[in-house]
DNA sequence: TGCCCTTTGAAGCTA
DNA sequence: TAGCTTCAAAGGGCA
């Protein structure tokens, strides 16, 4: 994967003499010395030195980390602005200790010339842009990741599926999976565990929580399904006064049937059939549903399913319910009067 | 351009 | 601690 820019032309000059002025260095400084090694901001900070080939030692989790920071290696900078910034200017030649002469980037350039430059500050940015701007660490992969990373393109040969949708490949290699002889799965499990290790080991202070909601997809579908929620609920839906029309369930004050599905998926509440979106691992393995309470929600659920003491817990509820919207009135005809 | 779909498993979050 | 949510990969579909 190639490094991307890390900051644009008309950034630089904006950001470089601020990022780096003596206020902000040592405010990072601070910032890290309060949270600590094992801060996430450590441990991001600790990751993009990892990331970067940065040599990150044990000896970095103690201690003050700017100071462990001041020892690292000069990461080299290469990107299309730097590339572009040195194709502009002739300048920038510097004699190195070997007697060679190499182009600096524009970076190093620009950072003599506004500061008095030292690695550790310059390397200290550079970690603070890469960890505002591009530094994601995705999670090791899962035994079941592993199985679809290996078995997926043999599978799409095998099967001619280059012209079926990836979520279709998918459901076949979850059915595979579970027809994998459980030494078969074993070694997948040995890889992810292997992965996990190895991830853990490059990653000190990494945790999967620093990539959670870090995408818009994913916060968009939690919204969603927030929002679909609370319109799920029979007493929502239907209203105090229609309770024949309410889910058994709710009928008899349990967790509403609608909870676990989607309204707007038709299909399912006219059929029971959630092929379109397929139950969840979770709630697939947690015994009966109350999915299955969906064929059950026809014309067909009469009354006489409701005993004696149910309907006189929705006698009370109505009751209830009658005598709050007395209160509200007397309430606005007062605030009237 | 970026999210959705679809799978399982690991890990984080919440009540 | 149980139950739920998010994110890993992949790539065509779709708005």
């Amino acid at each position: 994967m190639g490094m991307r820019a890390p900051m644009s032309p008309s950034f630089v000059p904006c950001v470089m003499p601020a990022a780096l002025s003596p206020h902000n260095v040592e405010m990072y400084r601070q910032m890290m010395m309060m949270n600590g090694p094992c801060s996430p901001l450590y441990g991001s900070m600790a990751a993009a030195g990892m990331k970067m080939d940065v040599p990150l030692t044990a000896s970095m989790r103690t201690s003050n980390p700017l100071n462990q920071m001041n020892q690292m290696r000069l990461p080299f900078v290469s990107s299309p602005i730097t590339s572009m910034a040195n194709n502009m200017t002739n300048d920038g030649l510097r004699r190195t200790r070997d007697g060679k002469v190499k182009k600096v980037s524009f970076l190093l350039q620009y950072m003599e010339s506004v500061t008095n430059y030292s690695k550790s500050l310059y390397s200290i940015y550079i970690q603070m842009v890469r960890l505002l701007q591009e530094d994601h660490i995705k999670k090791p992969l899962n035994a079941f990741m592993w199985f679809m990373k290996e078995n997926r393109p043999k599978l799409m040969e095998e099967l001619g599926y280059k012209e079926k949708q990836s979520a279709e490949l998918n459901k076949e290699l979850g059915k595979r999976w579970h027809d994998l002889p459980k030494e078969e799965q074993q070694k997948y499990f040995d890889m992810a565990r292997a992965d996990r290790e190895q991830h853990k080991a490059k990653y000190p202070g990494w945790s999967a929580r620093e990539n959670y909601a870090v995408h818009k997809r994913k916060k968009k579908r939690r919204d969603k399904s927030e929002d679909v929620t609370d319109m799920k609920k029979c007493r929502a839906r239907f209203g105090i006064a229609n309770t024949d029309q309410w889910c058994k369930f709710c009928k008899r004050k349990k967790k509403c049937m609608y909870s676990t599905y989607d309204p707007t998926d038709t299909l399912s509440e006219e059929h029971g059939d959630r092929t379109s979106s397929g139950p969840s691992p979770l709630t697939s393995s947690l015994g009966p549903s109350p999915l299955g309470g969906v064929a059950d929600h026809d014309a067909s659920d009469s009354e006489s399913e409701v005993d004696e003491e149910d309907r006189t817990l929705v006698d009370m509820d109505i009751q209830e319910a009658a005598m709050q919207q007395q209160a509200i009135t007397r309430d606005n005809e007062l605030a009237a009067f």
